[in-house]
DNA sequence: GCAAAAGTGTTCAATGTACACCCATGC
DNA sequence: GCATGGGTGTACATTGAACACTTTTGC
């Protein structure tokens, strides 16, 4: 590589869904040089003004038009090589949406990108070391969902426990003991049961639940596989 | 603060070790301002030539003399303000290393550093964001103790049950049933038992141990206070 | 009345927790 | 012989895992 002054800082926001009974991932289609037509975790350059988790929010904002969403930094990737022909040193970051939440944005500039879901177990062919970025955030994904009540961030605010079971099984891609899953969950104080049930299935409605708001952190371990 | 063109980016590497019955940490002294006098963790510029795991271990090399230890990448610090007069971003680290593998350097430059150890239950004022960094890697070392067999950095390589207990309740700062922890610490397989025995103490001799190099990763977790 | 998803409990195994006494040594 | 830290086992509680049938609805 050339040796050059200064190291340019990114964030790589890696944002998950689940989309059509499967884990997805935001991607765009570069339009240029290096790497064009391959796909590319959304990211940017961090502003001097602004710290990493905003620049992380920014570009989140920027491609889905969501905000406050959740949010948690990954990994910092710098190999000098990463990047060629410039130090680019990025900060990757784990965004968790629900996709009815979602209005993608078509790119702004010369070239027009491509911006499309993907699932995550069938990638297209990644630019960059953006394969490891991901890789790495299915990893803590998984990790997150069994100690931390995280899978409400995928989901409407109204769920099914079997829409919730579900969530746990695509992202773990694992299956789920029905009843296990509805004992451990329901213990955990986590849920709220509302009075209402699905109408629209032609079979037996289920109840809606949502998440508790209440109950912060530091619950145990959740699930494993049946 | 004064907006310019680039970033800087640094590693600061907490450095941990077992000494005179503490979890202890190293320090620098700062020689001039931004912060003169202040307490630091060790850090230095990211190279253009270096990715920044080599970086962590040239600052870890710099200070301690020591090489190949636990080293793991923490977090990554990025407010504007955190760095008076410029945009430095600072990607963490954790070290840890065995207090008699130490050859402290002396800090090399205009000032005379101070660079000694301290208790991290008892810390000095410190510079910059520093106690943040502080705090987030004693809470990683903590999860980290639980879940993997990485108390045998902090010890010598060969040593006794009582001192791997005694490194345990340093780091978790908590209590814990000798019995149940010999119980489970054997029996993760993650021990070779020596044929040597401590002769130095007038008391009864214990046992030597140590780390099973074969049994690797993946374990389930450890310990809970009694 | 039947297809389809919702809902519900019990038994067994494994793991975690509490707890007290004898042993080997140096002095 | 005594002070000091080394070393050991059992009973109970909690948690996790396996497993099958009834209920409610739309058609």
């Amino acid at each position: 590589m050339i040796e050059q002054k200064t190291h340019e800082v990114t964030v790589d926001t890696v944002i998950f869904t689940i989309r059509k009974n499967n884990l997805e991932v935001l991607l765009v289609q570069r339009g240029h040089e290096p790497f064009k037509d391959k796909w590319a975790i959304p990211g940017g350059f961090v502003r001097l003004s602004e710290n990493l988790d905003e620049a992380a929010k920014r570009v989140l904002y920027e491609k889905t038009n969501v905000k406050d969403v959740y949010l948690e930094q990954l990994y910092t990737f710098g190999e000098p090589e990463r990047y060629p022909s410039a130090r680019v040193i990025t900060v990757s970051y784990v965004a968790l949406i629900r996709s009815d939440d979602i209005e993608l944005a078509a790119e702004e500039g010369l070239n027009i990108q491509q911006i499309s879901w993907h699932p995550v177990y069938k990638l297209p062919e990644l630019a960059f070391d953006h394969i490891d970025i991901l890789t790495y955030a299915i990893k803590r994904l998984r990790a997150r969902l069994e100690y931390t009540p995280i899978a409400f961030q995928l989901l409407p605010i109204k769920f099914t426990l079997t829409e919730l079971q579900r969530t746990y099984e695509l992202v773990l891609a694992t299956g789920l003991d029905k009843r296990n899953f509805r004992k451990k969950i329901t213990s955990l104080g986590i849920l709220k049961e509302y009075e209402e049930f699905t109408k629209e299935s032609s079979k037996r409605p289920a109840r809606l639940y949502g998440f508790n708001e209440d109950s912060i952190e530091g619950r145990k371990g959740l699930m494993s596989a049946s």
